[in-house]
DNA sequence: CTAGAATATATGCCATGGCATCTAAGTCAA
DNA sequence: TTGACTTAGATGCCATGGCATATATTCTAG
């Protein structure tokens, strides 16, 4: 436990604490989840989620998005493709770079996986968030997103 | 950019993909500054000041403050002492475990990347955080950390 | 006191991301 | 058109964490 009833000045430190100690175990108990239910990770529901949403997306789409190299990024699409959840198909207006697609088990896995992950999201926070500056709350971490990502704050070099 | 205004019930996906991502850009910026002036990353500098502020802890200590298994446990205290900023003594009253204590070499490390890591902190969130709703965020990222631990959320096998 | 259960950690193998490097393609100026 | 430069992604090596298993102690029932 850190920041307590926040007198005085923020307690940085103690707010970046609790962000990653949060995170943590959110994302862990997310991958328990998802695991024994669906066979995947939180990272990998993430990125189904995503292609999902934006299909024909490319490999630096991901990257940006979740701010990981593009390394990285390369060798998600790599593991999901061998699972055959997604497609790569050559750009036609650029040979270099790939368009990316769900397939259809990619498709049902996701949308699959999406319910448990919002049910046992809510499970597991509303008690918190559904208080009186549960929306305040949920509004600052937006906002600091908005200005991290507009600063392109904490992009890997990859 | 998930969550908006909220108005309406809480967007807990919103909310999830908001958190992780300000977490990964904030590790990942400290990341940086930290290396640059210290050669050690943030999750290194968190034990450094964990042993720090609690000598004498265990291994499994580690493993609960930042929800890792006991097996990663180890190995970061492995790096740590192979660094020598760490050392294990023998635990006097149960000879499976061992006290673990920061070096002065250790102890220095620990100062001098906390005052980096406060400033690039303060330096990254000031301008969300000192807003008016600044404080309530804070409270309640403290209250769910509270919660999560209360119920033993998340927490490895390993 | 001793065999078996429990506990604290250590260790090995796998997955994933960072970073550096390599290659294929596209762009552009002369 | 061609050579230099840039860009998109792929790939290799390293670090770190999860999970399973192995080891050293300690505890506990008899």
């Amino acid at each position: 436990m850190a920041s307590k009833s926040s007198r005085g000045p923020i307690d940085f430190p103690g707010f970046f604490a609790d962000l990653v100690r949060c995170e943590t175990r959110l994302y862990n108990a997310l991958n328990n989840r998802l695991r024994e239910r669906h066979g995947i990770v939180t990272s990998q529901f993430e990125s189904l989620r995503f292609l999902r949403d934006h299909p024909g997306s490319r490999v630096a789409d991901l990257a940006t998005e979740f701010a990981i190299g593009i390394g990285a990024s390369s060798k998600v699409i790599d593991r999901l493709e061998k699972q055959a959840w997604v497609v790569r198909r050559t750009n036609p207006s650029d040979r270099r770079s790939s368009l990316l697609d769900l397939t259809t088990s990619g498709l049902h896995l996701a949308d699959a996986a999406e319910a448990t992950f919002t049910s046992t999201l809510a499970e597991l926070t509303t008690d918190v968030l559904g208080g009186p500056s549960g929306p305040a709350a949920v509004q600052i971490l937006s906002e600091l997103r908005s200005v991290l990502e507009h600063d392109q704050i904490g992009l890997p070099t990859g």
